[in-house]
DNA sequence: ACCCTATAAAGTGTCGACAATCTGAAGTCG
DNA sequence: CGACTTCAGATTGTCGACACTTTATAGGGT
């Protein structure tokens, strides 16, 4: 699970009951600032907040009834995610979404996800290997349903790619991907819509990683991982150098 | 303008105008909190914070004769760098240094700076290889004057990591290792005293690595890369098992 | 007409104070 | 004697106001 509550708003005003509320009567475990938080990583990969656009804090603390105080503090941790840019009295600006900067993340993903699988094939515990052969089956059924529809919109190949990450084991390989990278990588899907349209191939290429996987191959399912990014990649790449 | 100079508090006195002088006299482009922010990363980093000690806002703010916004908005910048950790309404600890924390770091090294290798002998400029010839050259000098004495300080073995990261010219990745990951790699290298003692070898491994760079052969840059990480790690999971 | 200067508006950086929460010690009850 | 409750102290989260910087606009000189 991921703890994404927030549901699509309508209008600003809903917008700010949802984050004063879900702190003061369903939980009091986060701040406003964490929830602001939450609140605007939604609006930005989502693309609600446009990329490259002005932010200002004032405007955004009367919108969410906040403090600008706890706006900022939101704000810095979104630049932490480099999902937005800060210049000192200047102000802040979403993010812009470049094709080098996308190509770029497909780079670290190939070498950071490349390491997460060596090390799940290496570690692997017979929980991770059930949900993983679990997860994979689930994805079949919804891939025999909607033949050839995108593998289930990109959500089945981001599931894959989490539950790797997670088997790896190792805190900051976890961290640095899911709780990072992955929110940019999210945001480039969204708005450059790149629902991978490799469905059945993708498919394929998980099974077999998971297969070397299992077989605590560690090699092998590094190199099997390393070249399904790569492929994706290269995929991206001939997209953006035609225009549809 | 920044007023605060009025109030020299007795102790720590240095600390307090170390931290407000840099602003006024020497740069005024950043703000206080970035001069916080960089005071802090070094006291953290450099030991003079210790490892796990609480962090205490109000003591600190006193310390530096700064509002405790301005200190938080530094802490807040220490958390994205995972040098401390915090908890709302308890606060904020400096991050523990565990033996399976450093060994996580080498294997996301391992990862992220074979890659960097590789894009660097991919994408190698004329400039880029002056320089790492050249930085090269002067560590050559350096390891013939004081044979044997740890490849001069680790310094050194850091220079050539940092430098091959840049020659990579993936933003992403320069960002993520030194902007991020170097300084908790520095705090350990601190703190637990881990002077590369693979003084000799270090060099022999680094000049075939630029070798191979200089030679366009990104997949041999990477494996060397690679091998050398691994073999640091593995000196210091030797060392760890037995203490002295 | 153009460019430079000066002023006004808006925005960011910083601060001190108040409210909500946690920590720890004293006290009470079983 | 130990465990739970209570209360005080201290710490964190949040807020509104002020000071300084930047940006936009209007004015004057060449």
């Amino acid at each position: 699970m991921e703890g994404q509550v927030s549901k699509p708003t309508a209008t600003d005003a809903k917008a700010a009951s949802a984050v004063a509320d879900s702190g003061k009567a369903v939980r009091g475990s986060q701040s406003l600032a964490d929830r602001l938080f939450l609140t605007l990583r939604s609006e930005i990969v989502e693309g609600r907040m446009a990329a490259g656009s002005k932010i200002s804090e004032p405007e955004l603390a009367r919108r969410f009834d906040a403090s600008r105080g706890s706006l900022r503090e939101a704000l810095m941790r979104l630049e932490s995610l480099s999902l937005i840019e800060r210049r000192v009295n200047v102000g802040a600006r979403v993010v812009d979404l470049t094709e080098r900067g996308l190509l770029e993340i497909y780079d670290v993903r190939e070498a950071l996800e490349g390491m997460a699988c060596r090390l799940a094939a290496e570690n692997r515990s017979a929980d991770d290997l059930a949900e993983l052969r679990q997860m994979l089956e689930r994805h079949e059924q919804q891939e025999e349903l909607q033949k050839g529809t995108a593998y289930f919109q990109p959500e089945g190949d981001f599931d894959f790619h989490f539950r790797i990450v997670q088997a790896s084991h190792n805190d900051l390989l976890i961290d640095t991907l899911c709780n990072k990278l992955y929110y940019r990588v999210r945001m480039y899907r969204y708005q450059l819509g790149m629902a991978s349209p490799r469905a059945h191939r993708a498919f394929r290429e998980h099974s077999h990683i998971i297969e070397a996987i299992e077989a605590g191959d560690g090699e092998l399912a590094e190199i099997l991982m390393r070249r399904h990014i790569r492929a994706s990649r290269s995929n991206i790449e001939k997209k953006l150098s035609k225009p549809d």
